[in-house]
RNA sequence: GAGCCAUUAGCUCAGCUGGUAGAGCACCGGACUUUUAAUCCGGGUGUCCCGCGUUCGAAUCGCGGAUGGCUCACCA
């Protein structure tokens, strides 16, 4: 510690009076040639072990870790709340134990601080199960005042742009990120297991494609081009189909330059998933079992609650093409209309339609009305219209349709899949499409990929694809109704 | 991007029709050797989000701005 940090410690010009105090106890315990930032600390219990398998442990001795959470002294015997990352603990301090000048010491801890302990475990006359301690170590001076230890941190922007005290004082806020933890690990394994081979495709793209969205620019400056971070990794994974990989899947970010809402951040996770050789109706089964696998692995049954209803996920989810869907939500038959007459029925129904909305725009609009969000339990809306899923294969008996699927729950649409489109040529004519449409203003549309094109030429085989879309199942499965719940850090202004 | 709402002590929140800034927790001093939202006695620690305006006087009223939340739009 030398002169320079000594004189950091002084350096308080800023600090209130809870800061001031607690680098008052710093300097102290530096004085007192004790280290308030401590070393490699090594641990023989955790608190929940203690707890759970006190019976074998009453009385022996133990070193545990962590932060101290409260504080109750009572003169010569102070009573502590010590937390590690499986629970909290009661520490149980005594001047005649100790000796004065360790316990002493305590007057120099603050809640907040992270403490090395030794002692004996044992039982409270009120039948607390604790350390009585024999020693201790400091292992971090905390310097900042942790939030109220009864109403925690409640302040949302505070807690999402704080989220290591959130952490701290908000002890659900972990379990979430917990259970977020186990069902990426548990949709990983489920695939690895089924002889899927994970792969990690590029971030940075030259053509941002694979999905309808307005891209991130960045810049390379010894290269000195634009690139766009991607908004899908599809386009590269069926390339892979292309070269031989059978069974292929990525599991990452997606970045696209678009609103933010509860449902949206501008960075988010997916799992895009290939099989050569299989079908949407395939890609329906899997999704099925991936969502089945893991409820049973975080909820232990295929029956979860969200914000109060109860979502029965059991398989088989019903199939509903789309066109369905309307006919049976709004009482509208929008099959074989053409662009002006689903326009007329999209204004009968008081919907706002742009004059020259084409018949695909009509039947999204529909859609999002009334049938969207009517869908909570877990259904599969199938057969888009072609115009809207460029990358997927015609139906075989009604080629202005799709062999594709979106899974709603919760009105959310959790993934979307198909039967990949592997006609180079057909391929070529969507793209052209979508710049047809791009040229119109539509940011999103497509951009013409001419490898891919080649790609396609080289022969793909047909394959099922299906991308989930990780955030919003956490959310399913975590309760959480803003998916900024289940991000560690979102998106945020800054402040000023 | 638009509408509505919020912003007061470290945290959680009161603060009426404009009149010297409040509580609980935390913190500081004192008492207390099995407490647990410990208790008891004493202490209020503040850029009332920022700026401008109205007024004798603004946390409070008006205008502008910042950040956040919700709804809508774009999207997954």
């Amino acid at each position: 510690m030398n002169q320079e940090h000594m004189e950091h410690i002084e350096d308080r010009e800023e600090l209130n009076e809870l800061m001031a105090v607690r680098r008052d106890k710093l300097r102290d315990l530096i004085d007192m040639g004790i280290d308030p930032f401590g070393e490699k600390f090594e641990r023989t219990h955790t608190a929940r072990e203690i707890v759970e398998r006190f019976a074998e442990l009453e009385d022996q001795n133990t070193v545990i870790a962590g932060r101290i959470m409260s504080l109750r002294t009572h003169g010569k015997a102070t009573f502590a709340d010590l937390m590690d990352s499986t629970g909290r603990i009661q520490l149980y301090f005594r001047i005649d134990l100790l000796g004065e000048e360790q316990y002493g010491l305590l007057s120099k801890v603050d809640i907040g601080d992270i403490l090395g302990i030794t002692g004996r475990i044992f039982r409270t006359r009120r039948g607390e199960i604790s350390v009585e301690v024999s020693g201790m170590k400091f292992l971090s001076k905390s310097l900042r005042p942790l939030p109220d230890k009864w109403h925690g941190l409640k302040d949302v922007d505070l807690r999402y742009r704080q989220r290591y005290v959130d952490l701290i004082v908000n002890p659900g806020v972990r379990e979430v990120f917990e259970t977020r933890s186990k069902i990426i690990q548990s949709i990983r394994n489920f695939l690895v297991e089924r002889g899927y081979i994970e792969v990690e495709t590029p971030m940075l793209n030259v053509i941002a494609g694979g999905a309808n969205a307005r891209p991130f620019i960045t810049h390379h400056n010894t290269l000195d081009m634009d690139l766009y971070l991607r908004i899908a990794p599809e386009l590269y994974l069926k390339r892979l189909l292309v070269g031989g990989f059978e069974k292929v899947f990525e599991l990452g970010k997606n970045f696209r330059n678009e609103g933010i809402s509860t449902k949206h951040n501008p960075e988010y996770t997916a799992c895009e998933i290939y099989a050569a050789y299989a079908n949407a109706a395939d890609m329906m089964k899997l999704t099925e079992e991936i969502f089945v696998h893991i409820a049973q692995e975080v909820k232990g049954s295929t029956k979860i609650v969200f914000q109060g209803q109860e979502i029965d996920l059991t398989p088989p989810w019903p199939r509903l093409p789309m066109l369905e869907a309307i006919k049976q939500y709004s009482g509208v038959d929008l099959t074989g209309l053409s662009d002006e007459e689903a326009r007329q029925a999209a204004r009968e129904k008081g919907l706002d339609v742009e004059p020259n909305a084409s018949y695909a725009n009509v039947v999204e609009e529909f859609f999002d009305t009334f049938v969207e969000p009517k869908l909570i339990q877990p259904v599969f809306i199938t057969d888009h219209p072609v115009e809207v899923s460029p990358l997927a294969k015609r139906k075989k008996d009604n080629p202005k349709l799709t062999d594709r699927f979106e899974p709603f729950i919760v009105t959310w649409e959790v993934a979307n899949g198909f039967s990949e489109l592997n006609d180079p040529i057909d391929q070529e004519y969507r793209f052209r499409m979508q710049m047809a449409q791009r040229e119109q203003g539509d940011e999103a549309a497509h951009m013409m990929d001419e490898d891919y094109i080649r790609a396609l030429e080289y022969g793909m085989p047909p394959a099922g694809g299906l991308g989930l879309g990780i955030d919003r199942m956490v959310m399913l499965f975590t309760d959480s109704p803003s998916i900024r719940d289940v991000l560690l850090f979102p998106h945020m202004r800054p402040r000023s």
